[in-house]
DNA sequence: TGCTGTATTCGGCATTGTCGAATGACTTTC
DNA sequence: GAAAGTCATTCGACAATGCCGAATACAGCA
């Protein structure tokens, strides 16, 4: 195992991880981008960076834009992408115990998942009042600065937690916590067996989540609660929340087949 | 111009063609998939196939079931996929659009794009009653039974038609029509501006759609209503929904700069 | 009209992916 | 409890494959 690094990892077979990276370079920008612009971030030959995209083109995973001939991604990501949700165990499983939790605790629920150095959001709950909100499964979330990455890392073997904690970890807010700070954390998540975020990563939005075990005992997702923090704060402090949130995780986890839990050698 | 097919076109770039045949076949199982079977369908050599999911696994693509080592797909695509409709100028604009038409309608709207054999829904508002509903985007919806599909295909390419009314059409209900029926809609579409599918895809469903033009006058998608057939009949009966609904078609396309409508030379 | 920026096509060479055969880890069978 | 069946994975040699330099086509601009 040569490489460790997990943003750009080069796996096997060549046209494939420049196909990879071709996708990833669009989904980052903002804007479409032209064969060439694409071949000089890439440091790849025009015309290699050319046959790639006629291949993802042709499988609708990239579109080109009719007259500035510049490329971006196809809608046949977007099917995949929902194909993965249906087929889902983990946002199977949990839909039900997020519909109760959101009701239990009357805000917003995310069901999240580890992607790289992200938490992918695979369910999503509106807070139940009906005020306008977007849907963000699909969103990637900072690992460190998300209650859901937390409570997943927390109970993550030290190889994972090593390798997402040597990097710098991007400071989104004044209280977005550093690699040490956030290491310190983790003890008191596994004793408590849930995990919490104040404005770490947008200000005024704080959250509460607890781990998803599956029936091995790994931490293979998190589900919890977002909202605005004078809101939130008070409630997890007055314990009602938290344990709502950590119940609808052990809900979860005993669906998937877990047996034990974090200071419950059995359950 | 050899392939005229669309399903499993070859592109061009082997690895590619085959890792993208792998994507799809984990997307339209219903259960996850070994190395071994995965070979026999695509018929390839078992190895071929485990360097191509291994590379497709390093980048998320797919993901191995830890005891079973089965295949099945990876949060890396619902993460390409969100970041497709971040990025899909199309649903940027179509939003305020659907948002006003389902409040005039009272019906639940959905926005979608050709892909192949289906419209993509891009963009879905629930029927403003709060009853529970689930999420469409990223499904996929047959084009010859859908307003929406009916709605693109009618301003399409006769190429395009030709291609997609060639196959056999699948029978979903007793309504769906076959491909001599369906382009004999299309003329009266063109009048009118709008199409529309009674009980076509699902029994008891109807939905009625406009297309949405960008600025060279193509056909790029279509805005429509969807409902039980009860409701929604009745109202484009009356009028008044399917002049909702081309206003709607109309709005979406202005702000992608068409300058043309069925009827109208210039808007 | 020429210039400069694109996207695309072509084709020869060597890199790269492919697949037969062998290995190892498990499960089932008798 | 050995033997025969799964299956995923590793190895390596051959040649098919995809790569990229150079040439072409096409646009917008001066």
């Amino acid at each position: 195992m040569p490489n460790t690094a997990h943003s750009t990892r080069r796996g096997g077979i060549q046209s494939i991880d420049r196909a990879a990276r071709i996708l990833k370079t669009l989904a980052s920008g903002p804007r479409r981008l032209g064969v060439t612009e694409l071949a000089q971030r890439l440091e790849l030959a025009v015309p290699t960076v050319h046959g790639l995209l006629q291949t993802l083109q042709a499988h609708g995973f990239v579109e080109q834009d009719r007259d500035s001939d510049k490329y971006q991604l196809g809608a046949g990501l977007l099917q995949l992408g929902n194909s993965y949700l249906d087929l889902n165990e983990l946002r199977g499983r949990s839909i039900v115990h997020a519909e109760r939790l959101a009701m239990r605790a009357d805000a917003a629920v995310r069901v999240g998942v580890m992607h790289g150095p992200s938490v992918i959001v695979v369910h999503h709950v509106f807070r139940p009042d009906a005020t306008l909100q977007i849907l963000e499964v699909g969103a990637q979330l900072p690992v460190h600065a998300s209650a859901l990455g937390k409570a997943i890392l927390a109970f993550s073997p030290d190889e994972v937690v090593d390798d997402l904690t040597s990097e710098d970890l991007p400071r989104l807010t004044g209280r977005t916590l550093g690699a040490r700070e956030l290491r310190a954390e983790f003890p008191g998540v596994r004793e408590r067996g849930f995990a919490r975020e104040r404005d770490e990563a947008v200000l005024g939005e704080s959250s509460v989540a607890g781990p998803i075990f599956d029936h091995l005992g790994h931490a293979v997702g998190a589900i919890g609660v977002v909202g605005d923090t004078e809101r939130l704060i008070p409630r997890t402090i007055a314990k009602g929340l938290a344990a709502a949130v950590t119940e609808a995780a052990r809900g979860v986890s005993r669906e998937l087949g877990a047996r034990s839990w974090p200071g419950t050698p059995a359950a």
